[in-house]
DNA sequence: TTATTACATCGCAATATTACGATATAATGT
DNA sequence: ACATTATATCGTAATATTGCGATGTAATAA
């Protein structure tokens, strides 16, 4: 047990939840917002920024890059993080279909 | 250790993440978009639909209610659930903030 | 080469989530 | 009252997440 039954899913359901756990903690908001503002994506100054240790930022960043959000370049002895404009819609569009697909008019109950 | 430090972000950071975990599990996912695709809102043949325990079923329900996504409204013996358009469009737009904020001209990188 | 700087990874403890059998509750039917 | 039906809650095992110190790695500087 405890374990996530994914085969009783569709790809799309599971796609979303595994996106969405992404989105699920606030450091990891906190680093994508950090990134729209700094219209420049030159970064390393995270671990200043939010208040947790460095292992642990590394290990969000992780999270992010592997689903595609992030992307890192580096740049001399530090790293150059920056959001993936195409990942980035993908998966606006991901949320989107979900959102749009119910039509709030039908007020039923 | 263990436990997300939630005051170290702001309020609207907490507020989605708190959100996206609710979309982070793909029977949850199913759970709305089963909501949505039968117009109308009864129920409580979810167990059926998807494979999942009944017990397991109802701790998902709980949590889509908790965050306000849906309702539930006791009809005879069984509960009819549908999801709340004012908590669905508040949702939907904690992550349209988010996802808009991106300019998605600026590509750097 | 050795030191420094910036970041990644490992390993572990604390906590949270997932799933489900068992049991409780609450409304209806007989 | 008793049985039935539908859903909720409890308790617990399996697994996942979070946070961080310690350590590894890789590029540059002295």
């Amino acid at each position: 047990m405890g374990v996530t039954k994914t085969d009783l899913f569709t790809e799309k359901q599971n796609e979303l939840a595994k996106v969405a756990k992404v989105f699920a903690h606030p450091a990891r908001v906190a680093i994508l917002e950090y990134l729209i503002q700094a219209n420049s994506c030159i970064n390393g100054d995270l671990v200043q920024e939010l208040g947790l240790a460095q292992a642990t930022i590394s290990q969000h960043l992780r999270e992010l890059k592997e689903i595609g959000l992030i992307k890192g370049s580096i740049e001399g002895v530090s790293v150059n993080y920056c959001i993936d404009p195409i990942r980035w819609t993908e998966v606006q569009n991901l949320f989107q279909d979900l959102f749009s697909g119910f039509p709030k008019i039908l007020g039923c109950c």
